[in-house]
DNA sequence: GCAAAAGTGTTGTGTCTACACCCATGT
DNA sequence: ACATGGGTGTAGACACAACACTTTTGC
């Protein structure tokens, strides 16, 4: 673990259940010639992952050369790994809690927390989760919707035994990651 | 070079020289227990960058594996590095470019290019060489005032021999990196 | 009928682009 | 006077938050 010569690959995952976002960690040790992408698939069961991006690399504080991947998953996928612990993995957990954080707000990265059709409501629980402060789902939908993100499904929820009116579902229209939000500042003239 | 359990660090700078956005990379073999830091520094004179970051870690086509940092050059500033050369640092250089041109829009990460004091045509040039499309001085001037990144300095420059209006001196209120454009979509309620 | 949950209408605010117009200088 | 480059005023487009209101269900 320890030795200066190493090469490791992390893997966080994330992922949200029961409303809270949940990180998962795992780390391999990527042999001499193999690839970064086959060290990480090596560490986590990749099939349950919608999205995944590098994160940093950095040397570990016990000296291993460390490069460190996030993950998305969808609720329900079986990802594998343990919580964060210790400093490394639990920085490395919160560098990524910080990278889907921004990238929810201007891309559509949203698609590989959720599940194939859902309502605003679900997904506003996703959102919450992800961006750590509370959200308007009549908002939500209005500005996913506006941006294309998100594009309406068949079917309905029925409610449950309190009653309400019965939710549409929706889905994302691209499962690939896509900026939504061309920066109004400074952007090409027409 | 090919050695697969070395470790390079790739510095790419970049800097705006006669209105053109230029890249230099240079490389050096990071020594065991060496940061990724101290090899950086070891790669280029850092004294004349005002930002640096890290880019990517990927294992070029000799097999190396290899960490970039994107450093940021004001004019004039001594880097050293040669131009981009082979496909690996084409694609890093690309890849600098890439997130200078984001960050340019949604940060004041513009200091780092730009001299202590300097005109908004100046600036305009700057912007126009990092963004790669025209901007107009109007809007650059009032989005940047707007967004408290730029201030006025004391002091004008004297128009040249073709005449105009001798042109006011500005400068970046900041000289370390802050988001400026909190994505007004999807902020936290007040 | 009433409560609950979903969804729409509408208003106000802020930020941007575009462009007309005014300002200060050299020749 | 006129050309040149710098800078401001202002209007229009757009995206967003907030919140009142309507819709559709269970009980």
């Amino acid at each position: 673990m320890a030795d200066s010569t190493s090469h490791v690959v992390v893997a966080v995952v994330l992922s949200v259940r029961e409303r809270r976002l949940e990180a998962r960690v795992a780390r391999v040790v990527r042999a001499p010639a193999e690839s970064l992408e086959a060290a990480f698939e090596r560490a986590v069961d990749t099939s349950g992952l919608a999205h995944v991006e590098q994160l940093e690399t950095r040397i570990l504080r016990d000296g291993t050369l460390a490069t460190a991947y996030l993950g998305l998953a969808r609720p329900g996928a079986t990802v594998g790994g343990h919580a964060p612990s210790g400093s490394d993995e639990r920085e490395l957990a919160a560098a990524a809690q910080a990278r889907l954080r921004a990238k929810l707000s201007y891309t559509n990265v949203g698609f590989a927390l959720a599940p194939e059709a859902f309502t605003i409501s679900e997904l506003r629980d996703i959102y919450v989760a992800g961006l750590g402060h509370d959200v308007s789902a009549t908002n939500l939908q209005r500005v996913l919707l506006r941006r294309g993100v998100l594009e309406r499904a068949d079917g309905r929820r029925e409610p449950g035994r309190s009653g309400g009116r019965p939710a549409s579902l929706f889905r994302f229209a691209s499962s690939r990651l896509t900026v939504t939000d061309e920066f109004a500042a400074l952007r090409p003239r027409r």
